[in-house]
DNA sequence: GTATAGGGGAACGTACGATTCCGTTCTACG
DNA sequence: CGTAGAACGGAATCGTACGTTCCCCTATAC
């Protein structure tokens, strides 16, 4: 089963993970290094989005619904209290979804499905949130804005390659659960901290 | 005491701070924004400077220097221990030092004197970092590297005004210390969490 | 009154990047 | 086989943004 169509359809998805990998590295990062990426040429780009913009768009969408989906997820876990709610935090931390979603918005005009995703996404963090407060487990004076600010933090961290900032921002979460957690009390962190190799490497130039 | 003399020192002092908040807030702005921001015209700016390249060098030694001003004052500390780290912390995210330098690095090639400062700067971190360590005050499994990402993540914070980024960062930072301290447990949090307006405003293009 | 430092801001030159366009290849099908 | 057309690759095009330079003006200093 090749030829032609078969070849389209693998692109779809080549094109799609290559945009998600490049602009969550680099949001401002241009179409042609998205095309390189996937292996393919500009070309089969514009051929299936009109736009720059609608490509962002539609990754934004994509990790909004993401978003949604694990959300929905940790609120159908019926098991301890605190580990759906700590489950929650890290699938939301290995979707990456923040990268996909408020750091790709302002780089577009947003669309009206894109505003009730977002609404939508926010009532089920809540739930959550509210859930595990409820519990007693998580501490009542954090909101799920605080939530989300705190993901944010996460999603910035950059450092050495994809498998490694994944590791750090997996060490920096848990270091912020035992923050959240009730009753408070030290957990052992997970990987390894940065070394001055990782550290020193952002000083030298052409990254 | 007027005459071109004096507004010219004026203007250096304007132009730095111009050229700090300018940066921080965005570090690929243009070298307009900081000329228009201080209120003077661009050659104002290549009077004293002889490229971009060199007011970011001359923001990020600034930002270095800081930096270890403020450790060097956190050593001097006998007071409490914890206090002593605790204000420390404070004092790093206050300057915005993390900004000023990893922020700007990368950005430019660094110079020697850039690479000096920063070892200075990194073993009086890890100086202060042991000495609370040894005091029983911070956990142990933490490193100065870790707290150096923590600054990061800090940082990385921006919403709404100077003003109220500030009071978030604290808010942040005042969580992270209830994960770092020892024994562990939970301080009261600064400031109020985010709100939903403060959140959706980043869905509005035209920031 | 004149030389000159200090400045304002338009003009220049360049690089980058979204989008378009043209020629090519591979299938499907007559 | 021969040809229409989908799917591409990638060079050419067209703006735009931004660092830097240049020209001219103003206000001191002497």
């Amino acid at each position: 089963m090749s030829g032609r169509k078969a070849q389209a359809a693998r692109n779809d998805e080549l094109i799609l993970r290559a945009a998600r990998a490049v602009f969550t590295a680099d949001p401002g990062a241009p179409i042609a290094a998205v095309a390189e990426r996937a292996g393919v040429g500009i070309s089969a780009l514009y051929r299936r989005y009109p736009s720059k913009e609608a490509l962002l768009q539609k990754l934004c969408g994509d990790g909004l619904k993401l978003y949604i989906e694990i959300t929905e997820r940790a609120l159908a876990d019926d098991g301890d209290p605190w580990e759906a709610f700590a489950g929650y935090l890290r699938g939301i931390v290995d979707g990456d979804t923040s990268s996909l979603t408020i750091k790709l918005a302002g780089t577009f005009t947003p669309t009206e499905e894109l505003g009730r995703d977002s609404a939508r996404a926010s009532e089920l963090a809540t739930e959550v949130h509210h859930r595990a407060v409820a519990a007693g487990v998580l501490r009542p004076d954090v909101t799920p804005a605080d939530i989300a600010l705190l993901f944010e933090q996460l999603a910035s961290i950059k450092l050495g390659g994809e498998e490694r900032t994944s590791e750090l921002r997996h060490r920096y979460l848990a270091l912020a659960m035992d923050a959240l957690r009730v009753p408070p009390g030290h957990r052992e962190l997970p990987s390894h901290p940065p070394t001055d190799e990782d550290l020193s490497a952002r000083w030298r130039p052409a990254s």
